[in-house]
DNA sequence: TGCAGAATGTGACATATCTCATATTATTTT
DNA sequence: AAAATAATATGAGATATGTCACATTCTGCA
């Protein structure tokens, strides 16, 4: 399937073309980046704006030691530089690919002006940024307070790749709040519990569905 | 000063009459609610949007065991019933006047869809969303994290009226986070070390300069 | 090559927070 | 008024998490 096909297939997909009031076929095209390769370039403006289709993303910021302060990860299907479409003061954070993510691109230099002016498309971002904030606030809400090992079992899960979870620790502990010292008693006790397994090239995941479990009590 | 006039000046403070690319006076009015007031009512159709521009107001739902599961505080400026205009299938959460509520009110059944269909109103909700998603993933980012003791000084200061702190502890339990029990144990411990006193109607605020350092040391 | 700074690991101990048990008041319901 | 229910309180002991001190790689860079 050639790109052209691909696109359509995921126009399709998610309904893109219902949120606009106009044909927006013309602006539109696929983007794909590999693993590990930036989407969103910190503190740039931004000239497109991104649905993320396929795939998922890491919303960060670098601080002034080089230290990568992780945000978020974007999960399908989500929109990536929406915050500086609408308001371009606001400070552009970084968002790198995690697994291979597929993108419907808006070219902003030439329907920027366009999508700003149609009321269609503004109440799909609106609509868009409620729900993120209600979901957030869920999540939040959800992951807070519960023990670092049910929340770290869900955060092996979400950014294992190929069974391998690999994530820095030093990122993790910051994202998940906790000190790093205590984040290596807890991959060490779920290496203890035969759950996962230290290897050279990162931990092996031993046990999925003993990790699901972790994860299951605590989100039901 | 009459109604009027004050909703005059309110309009002016915030420039509100730029939020929409037509004349919105005659859709504009001023609601007052006084502390304890409900503002918007649980699971209700919203048929007024509000601009809440002096007073302080909580968001809340009820669980079926009647607990309050508090989510959050308006400060000035908010849009209270914002997400129920752009996603009316969402469920309305409860809005309750925490101070006295000063609100420029629109009366969405004669000018609802004229506003949905205001581009330059629906960037202003736009923009207004995204901020609050920074705000809100800075502030669940800050107060994460931190021991009680600095939220619990930081919630004090935010809630208490004329000096004294009279929330519900399960409440205040549930909002931070915490342990019924452990809340008890850190204003115990605040009562020890004189910053608050244990009255019959509530505790005494009796250092706020004390409180307030703690929640310094905290945000900055 | 070698050094400086990260990232990784581990131990000992302190603190924050939770769970459970149990009493005592308020408040609501019957 | 009695009973049921929720809110307030307090203690004891368990668990989760943090701080500090330190050793060991790894890695970019002079």
């Amino acid at each position: 399937m050639d790109e052209k096909q691909k696109l359509e297939q995921l126009m399709e997909r998610y309904h893109f073309r219902d949120f606009f009031s106009f044909d927006i076929t013309p602006y539109a095209s696929l983007a794909i980046f590999e693993p590990g390769k930036l989407i969103l370039r910190e503190g740039q403006r931004v000239t497109k704006l991104y649905y993320l289709v396929e795939g998922r993303a890491k919303l960060f910021t670098t601080l002034k030691n080089g230290r990568v302060n992780l945000f978020n990860f974007y999960e399908v299907p989500s929109f990536l530089g929406d915050m500086e479409l609408i308001d371009p003061d606001s400070y552009t954070k970084g968002v790198r690919a995690h697994t291979r993510c597929y993108c419907i691109a808006l070219d902003l230099t030439r329907c920027g002006e366009r999508v700003l002016a149609d009321p269609k498309f503004l109440r799909t971002i609106c609509r868009y940024l409620g729900r993120k904030i209600n979901g957030n606030s869920l999540n939040s809400t959800q992951n807070q307070g519960y023990p670092l090992k049910y929340r770290l079992a869900s955060y092996i899960l979400l950014t294992s790749l190929n069974g391998v979870y690999n994530e820095p620790h030093t990122e993790t502990a910051e994202y998940l709040r906790v000190s790093y010292r205590h984040l290596l008693y807890v991959l060490a006790q779920f290496c203890r519990q035969g759950l996962i397994e230290h290897g050279p090239n990162g931990y092996l995941v031993r046990d999925p569905d003993g990790l699901r479990a972790l994860e299951e009590e605590m989100r039901g």
